[in-house]
RNA sequence: GUGGGUAUAGCUCAGAUGGAUAGAGCACCAGAUUGUGGCUCUGGGGGUCGUGGGUUCGAGUCCCAUUACCCACCCCA
């Protein structure tokens, strides 16, 4: 147990870490250009924040939460995702009282207790932006747009962008009722869970995996057949905007997503060839959460999707992901003589803003060399006995395979100019 | 929470029907006429065979349990 990460978890080593790094980058970047600031809230919070926003029927709250008493005998619990974090951050700082609308993201780590599996683990990470203030159906389209520009830039393909609605509290109760009619005389061929579903919340049948469950639900009345005149209104114009950004949909009249705060909007991307997890990100408007949460009436709409997920995806579809450079200078050393020299024109070399490294292990001057050589290094600058005495060092372009001797004074302006005429190629 | 598969060196894996000092490739380290890497050659260090029980004269190999990983159900990112 000692040495054993806990079970769904992972570290992030070097050379993967790398990749983390691009896509946060990325996503920062992209960020800036739509408009959105970043918030940090913590990882853990009052157990409460979650069974009222996430609400107490899914399977968040009932199985997956990582749920503790403190030593001062408060209930808290593990991020399981995003949004009731923003949302008690928006309330408790009060972001509502200033300029409207309010643009935010986060990313890091969420926690569920759930079975890990391809794509699926019990710490995974987040980026999701909320935006809190603004019922526009052109808000629901950009967060969807945005979404759907970060997948493109970091090269995925195929993807599947589902969009539906999921309807409001003025045609809820309509549908609920709807779709009840419609499962009452079917009620014994549905799946023990959808059966429990009819009573708690029959909208999720459609949503149900078991084939006998779809194929029933093929004929049920759906969310968009229910809708009150200002959803579809709304709807219709959320379509309309992604029409005028030229981005492929698919209506998907049984997409209900699992989180219960959704309201009119909700959506979905699938990437292909990531195993049976195959829904990289997803989202939706939730205009009652604010209030719920107990603050003023707010509309809200975000999006969220899985780090592990999208890297699983950009590794399958061999999308490029960039790899650090490797160092820029090795110092290395012929002999203990030259030791404390080296060190001093280490340091100088790094003060000079060129990366550097050097042996500390005693190696030979032989194991030196491929140490640097292995290591991707593009210079190796070289004193021994010689140098010492003649005050100057050996610059070895490592790929070109050549070498000068330069005085020990002129050593950085040397590494400079190399590094000025030619850059190292990618 | 349910089901299936896997577990031997740092990595990828060999090790029929139980009987050698448990092997290979790659990686690592050191050498190849004593100050120079990537190729080649030679040599070397490394394994309580996931863990704990059991069967047996004898278990890496069979049985049970346990843990982890992989995959699927479920759910979702």
């Amino acid at each position: 147990m000692l040495t054993m990460r806990p079970r769904g978890t992972n570290d992030i080593m070097p050379g993967e870490v790398e990749t983390w790094q691009y896509l946060e980058r990325q996503l920062r970047h992209i960020c800036g250009e739509y408009g959105y600031a970043e918030i940090r809230t913590p990882i853990f919070e009052h157990t409460e924040l979650f069974l009222r926003g996430v609400g107490d029927t899914t399977d968040i709250v009932e199985k997956e939460m990582y749920t503790f008493i403190d030593r001062g005998e408060r209930s808290v619990t593990l991020r399981p995702e995003g949004t009731a974090s923003a949302v008690r951050a928006y309330l408790e700082d009060k972001l509502y009282a200033g300029s409207q609308p309010v643009k935010l993201y986060y990313t890091g780590p969420m926690f569920r207790y759930d079975r890990p599996q391809a794509g699926r683990y019990r710490q995974f990470h987040q980026f999701g932006v909320e935006v809190f203030g603004s019922h526009d159906p052109a808000v629901d389209a950009e967060v969807i747009a945005m979404s759907m520009d970060f997948y493109g830039r970091i090269g995925l393909k195929n993807l599947a962008l589902h969009v539906n609605s999921v309807g409001c509290p003025a045609c809820r109760p309509h549908l609920r009722r709807q779709l009840q009619d419609f499962f009452r005389p079917r009620l014994a061929s549905l799946c023990p869970n959808c059966r429990e579903r009819y009573e708690k919340n029959p909208l999720r049948i459609l949503d149900c995996k078991e084939s006998r469950c779809s194929e029933l639900g093929a004929e049920a009345p759906t969310t968009i057949d229910c809708l009150c005149d200002s959803c579809l209104t709304h709807f219709a114009s959320v379509k309309k905007h992604l029409d005028l950004l030229h981005l492929p949909y698919i209506v998907d009249r049984r997409l209900v997503r699992g989180l219960d705060y959704y309201t009119h909007t909700a959506f979905e991307i699938m990437a292909p060839d990531i195993g049976a997890q195959s829904s990289i990100g997803g989202g939706g408007r939730y205009n009652g959460l604010v209030e719920t949460c107990g603050g003023p009436p707010t509309p809200g709409i975000g999006y969220a999707l899985g780090l592990e997920r999208i890297i699983l995806a950009m590794k399958n579809q061999g999308c490029a992901i960039p790899r650090s450079p490797g160092l820029d200078v090795f110092v290395v050393t012929a002999g203990k003589a030259a030791e404390h020299t080296a060190f001093h024109l280490l340091f100088k070399i790094r003060r000079a803003g060129i990366s550097a490294d050097k042996d500390y292990l005693n190696r030979s001057l032989k194991a030196q060399m491929k140490y640097a050589g292995k290591a991707g290094t593009r210079f190796a600058v070289i004193i021994g006995e010689e140098e010492l005495k003649s005050d100057t060092a050996v610059v070895r372009d490592m790929d070109a395979q050549e070498q000068a001797t330069v005085a020990m004074g002129e050593v950085i302006k040397y590494l400079q100019a190399k590094m000025r005429h030619a850059p190292r190629l990618p």
